[in-house]
DNA sequence: GTCGTTGCAAAGCCTTTGCAGGGAA
DNA sequence: TTCCCTGCAAAGGCTTTGCAACGAC
């Protein structure tokens, strides 16, 4: 059986207080505001582990590499900031699927990324 | 300036007889073919160079790791087909990049990436 | 002959794993 | 007390780099 650990439940909290897409360093070093010795290894298990408990997934980043971000928030996009660098959600999705490939194929699924500048980046140029 | 070696030409020639996205492990097997001795340290070389040049790019697949395929033709997007395992390119784009984000947001560019099955496939099922 | 290129091996990243000690139940 | 979980360090993949020999020009 599982056990709730105190670096578990601070992994859990980084992804409650930070809604968006994160990467290991984020993880770690929000992590260890809560849990000093907060191990890079325990950070890798216990993503593996709330990915395979289906709190979290993956996401292949093309330049950042792995980001996480927590599940159920249903079908979305994500919006790479060049300004602020950061990753956010984007509700929804304009892309019809049936159109999107030729006569023929099935799609079944679907990922996309949009880059740019963020709206509060955008409205507050540095 | 920049010799015109054989390894690089075969390099080349790989990109040019497939005409789709390639993985390391892909370009190595089929540069073999013409240069038997082709070492991995050269590809990876040879790869960046071709970057900077201008005559790659490369594409982060989510689950296949890094892939590499020829520029200069156009805006386009991925297909990974889940039954022979290829990603092939698809012409053409059926997004609307400026209804994609929110207001206030600033697009710039998009990568999508397409999963399903590719029409030779759904055509021939094994 | 020059010096860009190659093959080999070592070194770098990021991620995973082995192990002994520690802590939740 | 049990045995899941952690920290540490070592080990795996993939990619890059140092170096001496090679070969295009």
């Amino acid at each position: 059986m599982q056990r709730k650990t105190t670096q578990r439940t601070a992994i859990e909290q980084v992804f409650l207080n930070e809604d968006r897409p994160l990467g290991i360093e984020d993880i770690l070093r929000l992590g260890r505001t809560q849990v000093e010795s907060l191990n890079q290894a325990t950070v890798y298990r216990n993503l593996k582990l709330l990915i395979d408990k289906g709190w979290l997934k993956q996401i292949n980043h093309p330049t950042m590499g792995m980001l996480y971000e927590r599940s159920g928030k249903g079908h979305h996009h994500h919006f790479h900031c060049r300004d602020c660098n950061r990753v956010l959600e984007l509700p929804g999705c304009s892309l019809k699927q049936e159109t999107a490939a030729p006569e023929g194929f099935i799609v079944e699924d679907h990922t996309i990324f949009l880059f740019g500048v963020c709206s509060s980046c955008a409205a507050c140029p540095r």
